[in-house]
DNA sequence: CTATTATTAGAGTATATGCTCTAGCCCGTC
DNA sequence: GACGGGCTAGAGCATATACTCTAATAATAG
C-alpha cells in the first residue's frame, strides 16, 4: 500500500479512537513508523489530511443516499438507508465529534460540509416522498417534511455525541460499540412513527423494537 | 466585583464568542488586564474555571426545570419551559460546543454532566405527564415518552451545532443570533405535533409558526 | 504602627505541536 | 554504472499553551 493511503487510514483510525484534537501529526507518523518529514511530503498540513478523509466520507454517504426516483420506496429501502448511514457514521465518527473546530479552521471544509448537509436533507425529503409513494407514509405538507427531515438529520448526526456524553466515567475513551450507535435507528423511527400508514406501521414498530437503546433500560443515579 | 467573579464572567464571554478551544488562560488574563499569576491564584487550572461555569449552568437549568407536580400543565407552561431552556442554552452556548473534549478532560465534569442529562430527560418526561394531565397531550406509553424525551433533548442540545455548521463561510465566527437559536423551538414543537390534542393542537401550531427557522427559507447552492 | 494574610504582577518554564529543512536512499532508465 | 526523480529520515524550529515562582503590594487585624 502507498504511504499516502496508509497515512489516511491510520489518521482515520487514530482520530476515531482518540478524537482529532488528541492526535498530532507526530503521533500519526510515529504510529506508522515513518518520519514527520515523510508525512509532510505527502500532505501539506493536517487540515489536508482531514479534508481528504472528509471527501471519502462525503463520497460514501452520497453513494448511500442515491435515491431512486423511478419507483416508490419500501420499508426495506428505508431500513437499508438507516443501516447504511449509521455504518458510515461509525466509520467516520471522529468527524462529527470535532466538527465545529474543524469547520472553524478550514473554510473549504466548512463550505463543502454545508452543501453536504443540504444534500443530505434533500435526500431525506426524497426518501419521505418515495415512502409516501410506496404507501408507507401519509402525505404531509412540504413544510412539515422539511422540519421532519431536519429533526431526522439532527438525531442521526448527534446520536453519537449523546452516547458519549451519557457514558459513565469508568468506561474507556473509545468504549462506544457500533451496535450502540445503531440504536440511533430506534430514535429516528420514533420520529417517523406518527406518519406511518397501516399495515406498515406495525411492521416498522416491530423492526424498531430491535434497536431499543440500552441506555434507556438503565436507571441513572442522581446523587 | 471580586476578581474571581470577573474571571468567570470574562471566561464565559470569551468561550461563548470563540469556543473554549480557542481561548487560553493567558487570553482571559489579558482581556481582564490582570496577570496569569493572578488568574492562577484564583483557579488551580483551566478545568476548574470551566467546572465552575458548568455548575452555574446546571443550577440555572435545574431552576428552570423545577416542574410543579401539584397541578396539570398548560400550553403556556410548555412555551415558558422552551423559552427558558433556550435562553440558558444561549448564555452557556460554548458548553455544548466543545462538550466532548471537556468531558474527556475532566472526569468530575463527565459524571456531573451525565447526571444532569438524566435529570433533564426526567424533567422532560414530567412535562409530558403534566401536559397530558392538562389535556394538552394524548396519553402515551412510558416507552414512547422516554424515546420522545430523548429526541427532544437531542434537538435542544444540538440545534446550536447545526446552526453553526449550516452557516455560510463568510459570516463571522460568532454570527449566530439568539433569535436563530430560538428557532430550535420550532423543531421541538414539530416533534410534539402528532401528540397534541384539539383544541390545543391548533394553538400550538400557531405559536410554532412564529419560530420558523430562516435557514429553511434559503435554498442551498449545491455546487 | 506592625505583623500577617490576601492578592497581584510579570518574567519565565516545561512541554507540546504543527511543520521545515537538508541530506540521503531506492529504483527504474539510458 | 551513472543519472534523476520519487520517497524517506530525523534533527530541529517557531510558536503556543497551561502553568509556576518570586517578589512586591494592598488589606486587615491586633
Amino acid at each position: 500500500m502507498k504511504t499516502r493511503e496508509k497515512i489516511i487510514l491510520t489518521s482515520l483510525e487514530l482520530f476515531n479512537e482518540q478524537g482529532e484534537r488528541n492526535v498530532t501529526t507526530n503521533h500519526i507518523a510515529a504510529h506508522l513508523g515513518i518520519s514527520p518529514g515523510n508525512l509532510y511530503y505527502h500532505f501539506r498540513n493536517k487540515s489536508d489530511i482531514i479534508y481528504d478523509i472528509f471527501q471519502e466520507y462525503e463520497k460514501l454517504v452520497d453513494y448511500y443516499l442515491d435515491i431512486p426516483t423511478d419507483r416508490p420506496l419500501t420499508v426495506d429501502d428505508m431500513m437499508g438507508y438507516l443501516e447504511s448511514v449509521f455504518d458510515g457514521l461509525w466509520s467516520y465518527r471522529f468527524f462529527h465529534r470535532d466538527l465545529e473546530f474543524l469547520l472553524d479552521n478550514d473554510q473549504r471544509l466548512r463550505e463543502d460540509y454545508r452543501k453536504f448537509t443540504y444534500r443530505c436533507l434533500d435526500a431525506i425529503r426524497r426518501i419521505f416522498d418515495g415512502l409516501r409513494d410506496g404507501g408507507v407514509f401519509h402525505d404531509q405538507s412540504e413544510e412539515l417534511k422539511e422540519a421532519m427531515a431536519l429533526n431526522v438529520w439532527l438525531v442521526i448526526t448527534h446520536w453519537m455525541a449523546f452516547l458519549k456524553s451519557a457514558q459513565p466515567s469508568d468506561s474507556g475513551s473509545d468504549s462506544i460499540r457500533p451496535e450502540q450507535l445503531k440504536e440511533g435507528i430506534y430514535q429516528v423511527l420514533t420520529l417517523e412513527m406518527p406518519y406511518l400508514r397501516e399495515p406498515y406501521r406495525d411492521q416498522v414498530m416491530a423492526l424498531r423494537a430491535q434497536y431499543r437503546p440500552s441506555v434507556m433500560a438503565k436507571k441513572a443515579v442522581n446523587g
